[in-house]
DNA sequence: AAATATTGATTACAATTGTAGTCTTAACTA
DNA sequence: TAGTTAAGACTACAATTGTAATCAATATTT
């Protein structure tokens, strides 16, 4: 999948809130936060099946479009790839940071202790 | 600070290696690992001139480059931008991925409780 | 049926990015 | 001192990106 851009990622959001969805389904939903012309988030769309990254099936004069992967598999080849950038692979300088940037709430805590426990029964 | 590119990064790198450093360091450091045109590094070190990324000081006929923030700074600031974007701003669905797909290993899951201890007997 | 509106296709256009090449000037070398 | 280097400044140029406007074809409304 060739690289998406940031303004592209959120007009796919919209798309994996529902789809197949039409233009103007799009339209709107992202216009509830976002005040993108009409013909922006057109050309967006248009860009991104180019790329390959949706897709869309014609139904009278309108096109209903898809995503091409999931949002999962996007966001973590993303994750990844920024902490192979910054942090050389590893994933705890990441975690680090805001650990000690007071970012984290015991909430927070609790899910990483969890996940970290769900580690160790499936390995360790 | 202006937004900086991927490559502008990878200069960024060599550059906090040590500081300050002459264009000539810098494309030495950069070329142990990137086949890198000196004059396409040299268009990029003018770059983040530009953006306020670095700056320099002239000796001679030669300039002395150093950053303008800290590279904790930086990559600080674009994880919490990658997580506000792609994880509303919740850590754990990133942490998630990772524990879930099998990259993490013995010792990344011990970094990561150490981080937790140390956030509970900071806070909780 | 004629006018209007709506869809997508095509075109536009400046800013940024990747990747250098050329120009100018100062320094070194023969 | 004249020619050659080496530094940085300036220029280049296509691809991508953000942000639409215009065009063409089809529906819908009078």
């Amino acid at each position: 999948m060739t690289e998406i851009s940031k303004t592209e990622f959120e007009v796919l959001e919209a798309i994996w809130q529902g789809h197949p969805a039409s233009a103007q389904q799009i339209i709107e939903r992202l216009n509830e936060t976002k005040p993108w012309h009409e013909k922006t988030v057109k050309t967006l769309l248009n860009r991104m099946v180019k790329k390959e990254a949706i897709n869309f099936e014609k139904v009278q004069r309108s096109y209903f479009y898809s995503p091409l992967f999931a949002r999962d598999e996007y966001t973590f080849k993303e994750s990844k790839s920024l902490i192979e950038r910054m942090f050389s692979g590893r994933l705890s300088p990441l975690v680090s940071h805001f650990v000690k940037s007071d970012e984290l709430t015991k909430d927070d805590i609790s899910e990483l202790k969890d996940l970290i426990n769900q580690w160790e029964k499936d390995n360790g």
